[in-house]
DNA sequence: CTGTTAGCGCTTTCAG
DNA sequence: CTGAAAGCGCTAACAG
């Protein structure tokens, strides 16, 4: 029967750098070096060193650099718990991990949903696990983004800070995508277009509002805006209003394919026909929205589409090379419903 | 212009343990058991030391707690890089992340793809940066797990592993699961049961396929197997095969609901109204389930619905509390496609 | 109940 | 190019 440890048991001993150091017949200093393959070390000794190490299966204890050097080499990846099917959050971590990976650095992943985890995450920062954090967009990630920026820690936010920082971050083009949605619409003729959006108070939110409402002016057209959740329910009460208010209504961009979904769905009831009577467009291209009928039109947005170059420049900016903001362009995938 | 630091830089110099004794005149093992609300220290000092370690905002190093303590409270999860809308790894991330912190881990995540990958993990548990592993199902999880099995750190698989090993895992009923499926389609008098199965190396499918077998085969019929791989139109192609090969197929089971939702476009094209002339059901229950034209009936895996329950088993395991398997149960969900 | 004393394993000047 | 020595900040016996 193989035993079994229990968390708290700590490990079997293991090589260090003494024991190396012995086997080689050289000091630890010199092991050091040629472990990190820092200073100049002569050929032989190195290769001495370097067959000790492999004889011995010598790992360098963590813990014991860090304490030494203080750095970790770790990044925290900080998110909220998002709706449990969040593709775009899936993507963006299983990215930012690979990049980072790639560079070299551990990634701890923290969640922030309660006040309670934006402590543990600042007293994370300052416990000095972490020597750099990447936010994802959370609910009350703005306090703890200023928080964070006073640990001097390098971080890195994925989405526009609400209040304007120093802090720089990655976001999409929410603004360009929801303009293109719309004039994609005005470009089929549509008159009477209406906006289904989620919660406000999410930058991104407010971001394709805004481009909606300025393209829609540009256009000389009126806005007609329904605030909804973020459950397709909720959009298809949404609608459901939109078309009380103006029974003329051709068109509705929704600033979450979900909401897009209940859309579709009361546009059915309501015995609309889409995209004939009526056009629907999304934002975010969710894996559902490829199976609805009809085919959801909506706004790709690059976190699922480029978030390899999103994470990579998160990356630049956690290693101090930017600091400015970068934008990532947003595209209209058109389907059948709009 | 707020100076912005590096990855590599370093912190600024924060207070430790011998500061806060020192302005609590105390010693710094004094101070460490009231940190660590450890042995019996007098109220009045640990009163003090309390205070000073608010005034000077004192939070101890963990390089260094870690080094001493030969622990560091970290463990390790495990993932492949999934199809980018995995939204079943990302509820298992969640919850078993949402759990570990509950207890007081860090969680450092680490993608397994590529045998370099392997190895980097192994360097990082025999480093010492975790104390603990929780692997997500994987291609070559197997030798993953033999191999950290061997380092001694304690280790918990989600999904059976192919060779039976002492490794403690939790799994859903995916025998279980298939079997209640096919026993729904039976019930309902379907008589020519087709199976439309994914990738036959993941043990997952391997156990659908066995479910399914074995209850078809205790009801006397024949069993129908097309082979796919893991995407739509992979399941729409199986569908196609297994129609031309029986005619009279009437209902059939899909490993998973990607494979699933091709078979019902392939159904369309063919001609056969569903449920009506051809009963599907899926597996899984993605998102996108819940969308399909008709909404596909389909068995929800137990990582989808008690993930936290789920994940607090691991943790048991990890603990070192439990070594025996755990099997959740999976349930058929209804809906229109059968 | 509290202080003293050793380390934990590695890096990093500073000499040589 | 290499070695000696001094920590990094904390915990854990062991005395008292």
């Amino acid at each position: 029967m193989v035993r079994r440890n229990g968390l708290g048991d700590g490990r079997p001993k293991r090589p260090t750098l003494e024991t190396v150091a012995a086997r080689a017949k050289v000091s630890r200093a010199t092991v050091s070096r040629v472990v990190n393959g820092d200073a100049a070390v002569s050929p032989e000794v190195r290769e001495n060193v370097l067959r000790a190490v492999k004889e011995l299966g010598y790992v360098p204890n963590a813990a014991a650099r860090s304490l030494a050097t203080r750095r970790t080499d770790t990044v925290a990846l900080v998110l909220s718990i998002p709706r449990p099917d969040d593709a775009l959050t899936a993507a963006v971590v299983q990215y930012v991990t690979s990049v980072l990976e790639g560079a070299g650095k551990q990634i701890t992943l923290m969640l922030a949903d309660t006040s309670e985890s934006h402590r543990r995450i600042v007293r994370h920062v300052e416990a000095g696990l972490s020597d750099g954090v990447v936010l994802l967009p959370t609910d009350g990630a703005d306090p703890l983004a200023e928080r964070l920026a006073r640990t001097d820690v390098p971080l890195v936010l994925l989405g526009r800070p609400a209040i304007s920082s120093l802090v720089p971050y990655v976001d999409a083009d929410n603004t360009g995508g929801a303009a293109a949605a719309t004039e994609h619409l005005l470009r089929q003729g549509r008159r009477h277009i209406g906006l289904v959006c989620g919660p406000t108070h999410l930058v991104a939110v407010q971001d394709r509002m805004a481009g909606h409402r300025d393209t829609l002016q540009r256009a000389g057209r009126l806005p007609h805006v329904a605030l909804a959740g973020d459950t397709a329910e909720s959009g298809a009460a949404a609608l459901t209003r939109l078309l009380s208010d103006e029974r003329r209504l051709d068109a509705v961009l929704a600033t979450s394919d979900h909401l897009a979904i209940g859309v579709l769905r009361a546009a059915a009831e309501a015995g609309r026909r889409v995209p004939d009577d009526l056009a629907v467009v999304g934002f975010g291209d969710i894996e559902a929205a490829a199976y609805t009928t009809p085919a959801l039109t909506t706004v790709r947005t690059p976190a699922s589409d480029q978030a390899m170059a999103l994470a990579r420049l998160m990356l630049s900016r956690l290693e101090g090379r930017h600091a400015t903001p970068v934008v990532l362009p947003a595209r209209l995938v058109t389907r059948s419903s709009g």
